[in-house]
DNA sequence: ACTAGAATTTGGAACGTTCCAATAATTGGC
DNA sequence: GCCAATTATTGGAACGTTCCAAATTCTAGT
């Protein structure tokens, strides 16, 4: 920076000035500067910057599963939001593993980041986001939250789907409805099959808890999750599964067996990603709009750096979209 | 710092040595000093320390679509090597836009990272990283490369993945042979187009243009590319597609228009993701082994960083893996 | 020309770390 | 006990920026 002060003839204060773009600077100045700039390739050190001057323009979004695209969706619509406002968002994975989150979270913290959206991994400590808050770093949980943490948080709202779409199997006609996938220890698992419980109870339909098979939230989860679920002595005729990349795999596993989702058995999604609508038969599935999402997460967290300081709860709408794998429309089994 | 310092009775200096886990502090000053740490709630400035000591523990990773699955897998095999190496890897999503790349490799470079793997967007500038490898940033561009850079790449062997891709195709029968998706001026679109035509020729069958129909590499782009192939006056019996993503919305073209995939048309994917198993039919495409292209691209950098400063140029095999998409083991069409 | 005020520019002290050369403490051989 | 090695510790000068208060240069009104 002083180079380029030589080289401009002024001092690096003004080079200073000039480098953000402050009003204080003759236009003409401002030219020769940014002239030097130019001529001596020279790149701003964001962290000496940030020594003095504790406002940085990185956030970081810790997510815990890249290869779930509903993750990946949910990242583009919260960059989306960043870009617009001149913050650099950097995203790091955490492959579901609180330790690994962790890292992430110490690395990012070291670096100086302005604030945080966090998708928390499973088994995240209650107090993993202290340190962070304690400091100011406003933190934002999307999707998921971990309870006792005082953050804000953006999640759909989970009963809810999951009540909508167990009764819309119910309607069907289904009497014994499995919910398959996902670890029994998360949020999202107990929201997403409380709300199936409600709509079973509502029913005046007992729960059978052997209906309620766990097992990773993905392909093989869902798979897996099928075949122990048409073991059962008295099988289910329809599931709802923990989300959409679940519910694909129970489809291929149906496929497998010589069965037609949608006709021999109904198969319900949660998320909505891209994907679903695209599966066959397309996917029906609870709408949690990623994208909606991930833009109120990012605002929020915009929100809390520019110094509002009151803990947001929000909850995302939910709303059922009937496709063909729940067999509405087609003549139906059960 | 030196608050830690003051509370275990020792230097700032000595505090400095223990946070960096040197061997010349004593056991007991060591352990002093990280009980002092933890009742400070002290958090590391990465900032300052690379102010003073270039080397970063920040390596970045900037691709073009997280939205397609193949790039969160190769993202996943980076980030394992790097975080055995005690990097921290920080991914950047471009959209597939040249000016948004610009920003974010800025941004990076100023957060003053110890190097970088890039998949280079769309219509990159050969210009793009010469002022990080100017400043000895190491950069891999990984899958894809912009010619022109002299930065050191990892791709896989297209040209060949498109022949043999292709052979088999025409090995089953087929004498119209579309290439379906992306975009013609990428560097992936002519290697794996190439590797088509030089097939065809090896045939003796000419390379009709109006066959090779480009479009965004994604599911629309293969549903249209499929449309506008079909209504050819003489269209073709079967399709390499650009890559999976494509290629799957070839197969939900297919079924939309109440054709089967692999019997009343065979098509073909490009990279091999993991639904590309589980797909209706499973997809025959050509396996480019994503975890181990980001590995081999992750050690590249490494061993960039500690001073190897060879340009590595390396290809990454290739193999076709025939699934049921493309008819074979069926009776087939053509 | 002179001056008050505004507009611009500037030197130097932070910020939190690492590096270096130098000092202090410990060890072992006699 | 003393000396030479060795092993541990330390103060102070960087690193590249921002901030502040002060200094300089302009502008316009007399």
């Amino acid at each position: 920076m002083v180079d380029i002060a030589r080289h401009a003839g002024v001092s690096k204060s003004t080079v200073s000035l000039v480098l953000r773009s402050s009003p204080l600077v003759k236009a003409e100045t401002r030219r020769l500067v940014e002239r030097a700039i130019d001529d001596l390739g020279y790149v701003y050190n964001r962290g000496a910057a940030n020594l003095r001057q504790a406002r940085s323009n990185m956030v970081g979004m810790v997510i815990n599963d890249l290869a779930n695209p509903f993750f990946a969706e949910l990242a583009v619509g919260i960059e989306r939001v960043f870009q617009g406002a001149g913050y650099v968002p950097f995203i790091a994975n955490t492959a579901e593993n609180p330790l690994r989150q962790a890292e992430v979270l110490r690395a990012l913290r070291e670096q100086g980041v302005a604030g945080l959206i966090v998708c928390p991994s499973r088994n995240t400590p209650s107090d993993a986001f202290k340190g962070l808050v304690a400091d100011g770093v406003p933190v934002v949980q999307a999707m998921r939250k971990v309870d006792g943490a005082r953050a804000a948080s953006i999640v759909p709202d989970n009963r809810r789907g999951g009540r909508q779409a167990t009764d819309h199997l119910l309607a069907l006609g289904h009497r014994r409805v499995a919910f398959l996938g996902g670890y029994r220890d998360t949020f999202a698992h107990a929201e997403r099959s409380g709300g199936y419980r409600q709509a079973l109870e509502a029913a005046g339909i007992g729960v059978d808890s052997a209906l309620i098979i766990d097992g990773p939230p993905n392909r093989d989860g869902g798979e897996t999750g099928l075949a122990r679920a048409l073991a059962l002595p008295n099988a289910p005729t329809a599931a709802l599964c923990f989300n959409d990349v679940v519910a694909f795999g129970v489809l291929a596993g149906l496929r497998q067996l010589g069965l037609t989702p949608g006709v021999d058995f109904a198969v319900v999604g949660f998320d909505d990603v891209a994907d679903a609508r695209h599966a066959s038969p397309p996917l029906t599935t609870v709408a949690v709009d990623s994208f909606a999402l991930g833009e109120r997460a990012a605002q929020t967290m915009l929100r809390m750096v520019h110094g509002d300081a009151t803990p947001v709860e929000g909850v995302g709408d939910v709303h059922l979209v009937v496709r063909e794998s729940c067999g509405a429309g087609l003549e139906q089994a059960a």
